[in-house]
DNA sequence: AGTAGCGAGTTGCAACTAGAAACTTATATG
DNA sequence: CATATAAGTTTCTAGTTGCAACTCGCTACT
């Protein structure tokens, strides 16, 4: 790790990342939304979060472009918060912080299991690849400036 | 998405998983672990978090044992901090957070670039993906009840 | 040996954030 | 119109964060 490297390392992305998703709840709040939930009293039926707080947490979320906010047509009390695009994308960490807490806290394969639909198998374990899809550890990774990265013409990762 | 699973899903490991990293600075910590930061004093300088905060959740972070706490022979003012493989096991998370960042906070592919050192490539997407290596999305995931999973003659994945 | 300095923390205190419970507001339903 | 319900506010208390100054055990210097 060199020194030029270490200079410029605090201008990464997790500070934005932890900005929109840092907060308590947040991610809880997000399964609950992978889980098919849309509605204020859901949440908080389901979570157990006091009242300011997930209205708080919800309106953030919003802003952050995380959740739509919409009220319904055939009750215009209820309101439906559902994941947009850029919420989605939180999947696979979502599923990296579980399965993590499954493995090294909980010791559980924790009931229910996410599974793939079209054969319900359950998914494998989220790993950092390679362009090509080998799977990567700590010792394989280096920070590099962007003049040291290899470009490539992008051919296709064997699948 | 039925009753019944619903019912259970609040068993998941989300929750044990933020208890040992959902305060504030842990990731950061962890991040600034990763990239080869072992003092205190290197922790407090890049990260400009305040001290006691930082004693806090270094603290913490040993208990939950991510980091390791140790007095350094030829120094003994020097307490070095270390990733446990527990620790390590996190890069997966940490990483997608991070490109999530990248992708729908900042814009920005982020320098400095995590490459395999192998080749200096780019590391790929961390994506979700099926025993046999094909990358799921949202609409391919359902959670099951451990008796409705299939459970395989572990035939060896597709490389 | 005496003293200055450093690494890794505490402590004290102000500002901010989370949480429980009661209250409000805009709909809907009988 | 009376009652209920969804989605919030408000209020007030308890816990967290953060800065600045202080401690304490080493190490280095003379």
């Amino acid at each position: 790790m060199g020194g030029k490297v270490r200079e410029v390392l605090s201008e990464c992305s997790l500070p934005a990342a932890l900005e929109a998703m840092g907060e308590r709840w947040s991610f809880m709040i997000l399964r609950a939304a992978f889980n098919g939930l849309h509605h204020f009293e859901e949440f908080q039926s389901e979570l157990g979060i006091a009242r300011n707080i997930l209205a708080n947490r919800l309106a953030r979320l919003v802003e952050h472009g995380i959740l739509t906010r919409e009220a319904m047509p055939e009750d215009r009390r209820k309101i439906e918060y559902r994941l947009t695009d850029k919420g989605a994308a939180l999947l696979p960490t979502m599923i990296a912080l579980r399965q993590w807490g499954e493995r090294w806290e909980t010791g559980m394969p924790a009931t229910p299991v996410l599974v793939d639909a079209r054969d319900m198998r359950p998914i494998g374990p989220i790993e950092v690849r390679a362009w090509d899809g080998r799977v990567l550890t700590k010792q394989d990774l280096l920070w590099a400036l962007a003049e040291d990265v290899v470009h490539e013409p992008e051919m296709r990762a064997a699948e």
